[in-house]
DNA sequence: ACAAAAAGATACAAAAATAGTATCATAATA
DNA sequence: TATTATGATACTATTTTTGTATCTTTTTGT
């Protein structure tokens, strides 16, 4: 049972990189060296996101990603939903189908309350909340 | 992202049936009618759930399966952990091994405190807390 | 003793989700 | 017009989930 995926881990980390560098662009490659991970792999998720809304791209020399929105707008469920959509703990599905028993379901009201929960906590994480490594003692 | 496999699905809702039945065991034949999943595969489940101590098992004719405690002490991460063991929102894996950023991941403390809280929560909730179809109002 | 009716054990297989690669096209710019 | 970057897309590999199949063991009635 694992809440974030691999994808959207990565995704998280990049936001937060390309968030927190003083350059108004970085580029997949750089991205790569200072994340550690598959390049091929962080490109995809660079498209994704870029697709998304949440990058801007530039192609050719000096090219590369930026936030198209700051980092307290980009919220976990966000980016989750991206890679994960939808974020449902209950599926209900049967073979592509709903449930038989959706309508009479013990289990599923209750857990439906538990998801409701959890994805409010989600949301309150962000990008720039992320990035915050201490709380600031001068505010 | 789903909070709960269908084996923990079928285990819970066999488990259900068993405690709700008037005899005093069942046979996976009889659940299979009543609950209508893939026989072996229910045949697994029940057996994974007499080896992790939830049920009782008798061979032979007229044997059968039940509930080795009350439905009462059965929480659903009980289940949980049988099938999907163990319950981590956050796995912090990387093929197999530690994550290299387990160490500082600003991610990683807000997940578990959802963690926690999604724990503490499904474990509340119990084979008699599902049964149960209304509030009794003479209690 | 033995046949029938049950569960136990275990190995295998199919499907879906996740994770990752590879390759070519397109655009910007020096 | 070569270089450096992203865009698009198709493919592959791995892992997890969801099952199936088959044979063994135990119990009980006859």
């Amino acid at each position: 049972m694992k809440l974030i995926t691999r994808n959207t881990d990565y995704a998280v980390r990049a936001l937060c990189c390309i968030a927190e560098q003083k350059q108004e662009v970085i580029s997949a490659d750089r991205l790569v060296k200072s994340l550690d991970m598959p390049r091929p792999f962080l490109r995809k998720i660079l498209q994704t996101l870029t697709k998304a809304g949440l990058l801007n791209s530039s192609k050719g020399k000096d090219g590369g990603f930026s936030l198209t929105v700051s980092p307290e707008e980009i919220t976990l469920t966000d980016v989750m939903e991206i890679f994960q959509a939808p974020i449902r703990l209950n599926e209900c599905k049967f073979k592509k189908n709903d449930c038989p028993y959706i309508s009479d379901c013990l289990l599923k009201g209750k857990i439906d309350e538990i998801e409701k929960e959890v994805i409010a906590k989600l949301k309150a994480i962000t990008i720039a909340s992320i990035i915050k490594k201490e709380v600031n003692v001068d505010d």
